[in-house]
DNA sequence: TGTACATCAGTGAACGCGCGTTCACTGATGTAC
DNA sequence: TGTACATCAGTGAACGCGCGTTCACTGATGTAC
C-alpha cells in the first residue's frame, strides 16, 4: 500500500520536475547525447550532485521524458479516432488535435521527434516501444470502421504504423512552422489533411485491388 | 579554370575522406551535437589541429556529410520512378532500391535519419533543403503518370512529400532491421510495399472524391 | 503533545580527465625561372 | 633539367575550462514512543 506523500516527497518531486523542465528547455538546441548533467543542475539552481538523487544519468532522465511525452497521448488520439460521423470531419479533428498538442507541449514533441532516431539507445528503445503500442491501438480503433471489414490484422497494423508515422511527421512539421523554419501552420495543416484523405481513399478501395 | 589536382591535393583529400569516414562511424552511437573534434582526429590518427585544415567545426563536417549522403540519391530514385510498366512492379523496385541503398551506405542513412530532426541547426537546415528538392523531383516524375491527370501542383507536391517521408521512414526501418532492433527486413519490405499500394490506390481515386 | 533518534534531499569541495583552440614549427610538395 | 624560394597539410605542446563522479557533511523533515 502507498501512503500519502510527506512534505519531503512533495519537495523532492518539485526538484525532479524542475530538472525535467530544465532539461527539456536545454534540449531545444541540442540532442540528449550532448546534454550535460551540470548544465541541467545549473539551470535549476541545485548542486550537481543533487542530480543523482533523481536520475542515474542523463539517459535515465531521457527515458523519464519519454514516458511523460507519450504516456498520455494514447487516450487523446484514440478518443478523436473513435468519433466518426463524417470522414472529412474526423480528419480535420485529428490534424487540429495534433496542432493543439504541439502548441501545448512543444518541448515534449521536439524531444520525441529528435530522439526517435537519436544517439541514446535506451531512449530510442523507449520511444520505439511507446510508438509501437500506439500503432497497435490505432490499428484496433480503425479496425472497427466499416471500411476495415475484411482487413487482416497485418493490414490493420500496417495502416496503424502509417498513421503513427504520419502523426509524428505532422507534429514535427507544425513545430517547424511555429519557429518559422518551414511552411506556415495553415499550409502544414492543409497538407496533412490531404495526406490523410489520400490514405482514407486508399482504404476504401483496398479490397477491390 | 580548375587545374589537375596535385599530389598535395590528393593527399589532403585522402585525409578529409578519412575524417568523414571516422565521423560517420563514431556517429553510430551518438548524435552530431556530441561528436568531438578530438574523437574524430584520434580515430584517423592525425593531430587535433589538423582538423581545422578541412572543417571549421563538427557542424561544418556534418553539412559536408549531408551533401555526400543525399546528393547522389536524387538520380537513383528518379530513375526508378520513371520506369513504369506495372504499378506493383514499380513499388517493388522502389522498396528494393531503398533496401539496397541502406545495405550499401548504412552510415549515411543513419546520419540523415538521426540528424533530420537533430540538435544542430545548420545540418537540420541542409537536410531539409535536400529533402525539399527531392520532394519536388518526385512530384515532377509522378506528375507525368496517367493517374495524375487533373492534379494541381499543390496536390502533387503533397504527394511528393508523402513519398519522401515514407522513404526516410522505410530506410530507417531497414536500418533497424539490419541491427536486429525491430522487425526483420522481409517484414519491413512487405509493410512498405503495402503502404505504397495504399497510397497508389488513393491516387487512383483522388479525383472521384 | 513532546522528545529523541533516523532518514535523506541537497551541499560544497575535491579529483582527474578530455575538451576546443592557439601557436610557432617542420618538411614534403609545388612553382617560377 | 636543376635550383631556389613559396606554399601549406600536418605537428606537438600549451592554455584554460567544464565535465562526471565521490565524499563526508548538514539540517530540515519524518517517525517511534
Amino acid at each position: 500500500m502507498s501512503h500519502t506523500p510527506t512534505l519531503r516527497d512533495v519537495q523532492k518531486a518539485k526538484t525532479r520536475r524542475a530538472l525535467l523542465d530544465a532539461a527539456l528547455e536545454l534540449l531545444e538546441d541540442q540532442s540528449l547525447s550532448s546534454l550535460g548533467l551540470r548544465e541541467v543542475t545549473r539551470a535549476v539552481g541545485v548542486a550537481p550532485a543533487a542530480f543523482y538523487r533523481h536520475f542515474r544519468d542523463t539517459a535515465d532522465l531521457g527515458v523519464a521524458l519519454v514516458e511523460e511525452s507519450l504516456g498520455s497521448l494514447h487516450e487523446v488520439i484514440s478518443a478523436v479516432l473513435e468519433e466518426r460521423h463524417d470522414e472529412d470531419e474526423r480528419i480535420g479533428t485529428t490534424v487540429a488535435t495534433i496542432a493543439r498538442y504541439v502548441r501545448e507541449y512543444p518541448g515534449h514533441i521536439r524531444f520525441v521527434a529528435r530522439e526517435r532516431h537519436g544517439g541514446v539507445q535506451a531512449v530510442r528503445a523507449a520511444i520505439g516501444t511507446e510508438l509501437d503500442r500506439f500503432a497497435d491501438e490505432v490499428a484496433v480503433v480503425l479496425g472497427t470502421d466499416e471500411v476495415s471489414a475484411g482487413w487482416s490484422p497485418e493490414d490493420m497494423r500496417m495502416l496503424g504504423e502509417m498513421y503513427v508515422d504520419h502523426m509524428v511527421m505532422t507534429a514535427s512539421a507544425f513545430l517547424e512552422a511555429a519557429q518559422g523554419e518551414g511552411p506556415d501552420e495553415a499550409s502544414v495543416s492543409r497538407t496533412a489533411r490531404n495526406q490523410l484523405r489520400l490514405i482514407s481513399l486508399g482504404r476504401r478501395h483496398w479490397r477491390d485491388a
